[in-house]
Formats: C-alpha cells, sequence, structure tokens
DNA sequence: TCGTCGGGAGAACGGGCGTTCTCTCGCGGT
DNA sequence: ACCGCGAGAGAACGCCCGTTCTCCCGACGA
C-alpha cells in the first residue's frame, strides 16, 4: 500500500476543499481531484463511492473547520457583549483570507440545492446550528428576547457574508458589527 | 418567418428566467431552453450567440425587473421612514412567491462568479444599485450618516434573501424589517 | 410555375465528465 | 522463488452539453 487509507482521505479531502471552495462544486471534475490529491481514481472511489458523497464530505468537513474557528474567536473573549462581537471579529478574519469566496454552503446550495436535497439539507443544517450558537450568545448576555436578537445577528452576518463575496471587500464585516453594536443597546440591559 | 423576432426573444429570455432560477445556470441545457421556448435552437443562435450571452440577458432581465417590483413597493409609501420599511415588505412578499429561490445574482455568483469575470461584474453592479437605492431612502429620511444606515440595511437584505433562501421561510422578512425599524430609531432624528 | 430564401426539427460533432476496466508492477507470505 | 493481492496509471465507456450542420418544407417574387 502506497500511502495509508486515512492520509489519502485526508488528501482528497483537502483537495476537494481547495478546489471545490475556489470554483464551485460542478465546475471541478474528479480528475482535478485526482491531480491535485495524488491519489488514484480507483482509491479515490474506493474512499468515497461517488461525487456526490465526496461534496457531503466536502460540505461536513467546512461546517466543522468554520465552527472551530468561530469558537476559536468566541472563546477569547471574556465578557458575554464581548463574545457576541467576536463573531464579527471572525467573519472579519475570515473575509481578508486571500482565498475567501463567501460561505460554501450558501454557493453550494445556490448551485445545488433545488437539484439536490442532501446539499439542501446540509445547508439549513449549518446555518441552524450558527443560528443555535447567536442564540446561546444572546441568551448569556442577557438579552430580552435572545431568539430575536439571533435573528437580527443571523441577517446581518449573512449578509455581511454575501456582500463581501460579492463585492470583495472585508469592510461588510465592520459594518455589521457596528450594526450589531446598535442592537445590543436596544436589546440588552444597560450595563 | 413563423414568429416575430421580438416575440422569439421574449419567449426564450422567459423561459430561460424560468429554468435558470429553478435549476441554476449550469443545470440548464440549451436543449432544455429550446423545448421551454418553442423556439429552435438555429434561431435560438441567432438571437443569444452562446450560453454566456443567454445568461447574460437573463441577469439583465432579472436586475430589471427586481428593480420595478422594489420601486413599486417603494413608491407606494408616502413617509420616508415608511419607504424604507418598503423595502422589507418587499422582500416579504418575493420570499412568498412559490418559485422563490434567492437572489438570481448571489446563485449565479456562487455558481460562476470565480470562472467568469461577466457574471462576477452583473452582481456587483445588482447590489450597487440596490445599496445606492437604500443610500438615497436613508437621505431623504434624514439619516445623520446615510451611507452607514444604508450599509446596514443591506446587510439585513441580503441576509434576509439568503437565510429566506436556505430555509424556505419567509419569516426572516420580518425579522429585517424589526431590525430596521431598531436601527431607525437610533439612526434618524426623532420624529 | 419555378427557384430561392429562411426557418423548423433534429442529427451530428467535439469535448468533457463521472465511473469503471485493464494492464502492469511491487510487495508480502510460504 | 513464486504466487496473488492490491494499488497506480490511465484508457475506455456511456452520457450529456454547447454548438453547428443537414435536410426538408413552405412562402414569396418573377
Amino acid at each position: 500500500m502506497a500511502i495509508d487509507t486515512a492520509t489519502a482521505q485526508r488528501q482528497v479531502l483537502d483537495a476537494a476543499d481547495a478546489l471545490f471552495y475556489e470554483r464551485g462544486v460542478q465546475s471541478v471534475g474528479m480528475d482535478a481531484i485526482r491531480t491535485a490529491s495524488g491519489v488514484s481514481l480507483k482509491r479515490l472511489y474506493q474512499l468515497f463511492p461517488s461525487k456526490d458523497a465526496l461534496i457531503e464530505a466536502y460540505l461536513h468537513q467546512r461546517d466543522q473547520q468554520w465552527k472551530t474557528m468561530l469558537a476559536e474567536h468566541v472563546d477569547a473573549a471574556t465578557e458575554p457583549r464581548e463574545k457576541i462581537l467576536a463573531v464579527f471579529d471572525f467573519l472579519h478574519s475570515w473575509f481578508t483570507q486571500k482565498d475567501f469566496r463567501g460561505c460554501a454552503f450558501i454557493n453550494s446550495f445556490g448551485e445545488l440545492g433545488a437539484v439536490s436535497p442532501k446539499v439542501a439539507e446540509l445547508a439549513q443544517e449549518h446555518k441552524a446550528g450558527f443560528r443555535q450558537a447567536l442564540a446561546d450568545l444572546a441568551a448569556a448576555a442577557g438579552a430580552a428576547d435572545p431568539q430575536q436578537l439571533a435573528d437580527h445577528l443571523i441577517l446581518l452576518s449573512e449578509g455581511a457574508i454575501t456582500t463581501s463575496a460579492i463585492s470583495g471587500s472585508a469592510a461588510p464585516a465592520t459594518r455589521a458589527r457596528e450594526a450589531a453594536e446598535l442592537l445590543m443597546q436596544l436589546a440588552l440591559p444597560a450595563r
């Protein structure tokens, strides 16, 4: 065996992640992933029985990575209010990554959501997870209506993601942070 | 001549609009548009020299339609503050259309933005136009910083569009409207 | 009436893609 | 040393798609 199964999987997933995210899921052929990963097609199909399965794994991995990065930023803050603002700092640092091209779930949903129920479902789950995280933060900060504040914050976040992707600027993150601060003034008890 | 050039063009554009929007640009073949429009392939290629040209025309048409629908809602309101809220009422009525599947520009950008500069450019122009419209409304409402208010409103709008598309619910429009009201409380001079 | 022009229907072409198959080779066990 | 399993490389297959071509017909001017 040339390479260990686990490392082969990691190589394939890394290559798929980079290519799918950069060019979109449909524009990337299995051959490109074969070339980029250095894993033979035969093995690739042993690890992932179809392109759809690979797409699923790609989205799953993105979800994990995204949650981890978000948690790192949020955990670094101590004050509940600061933790909410840290979400937008996280967005800003994400937007300034040179390969930033929007949210993988929004992009995949736009490509395949109407045609692949699985992709649509994964996008919903990802966004639901984010919403839950925001709701927890809002509750911890003592919001009178944490669900409402969470909804407002998620709108700002999603808006910032797509606006930043299309405009190519990271400014929407700071604008969203501004707006979040204003909304918190109204939704949180005075300190 | 079986059908007049103008009506043939309209039939093709209507078919392309429906199919591209519903299934995504890349999932729809020229053959499907030929069948749906009833216009022969030969004529189709006389009217639009390539699929790319047809995609461009599709996006252009979407832009026009969208601006028109927005303007109808905004113009129906009289108070400057009401005009801004009318934007979110427009979003709500859009989201409840049975074929709603998010913003055609965001979806196309996710599919082709990285690979087609023309699509990326059209998406930027569309969003810039929306931003300008919001900035005008914010200025008319007497915002201290109309650019900032416009930026906050566009984030709420874009967030509502993608959240609604993925969740399949129109609720984000009302949540965004709520948030917009709160932000206006702070950004506009007391009445 | 005849020829020609333009359009409709759909076959054809060239290329790409997802998936599978073939061939070959190196390695481990006896 | 030999056998056979599994892996790598890439050809092959079947299908789809964008684009062009062919063939046929109906309309219209001389």
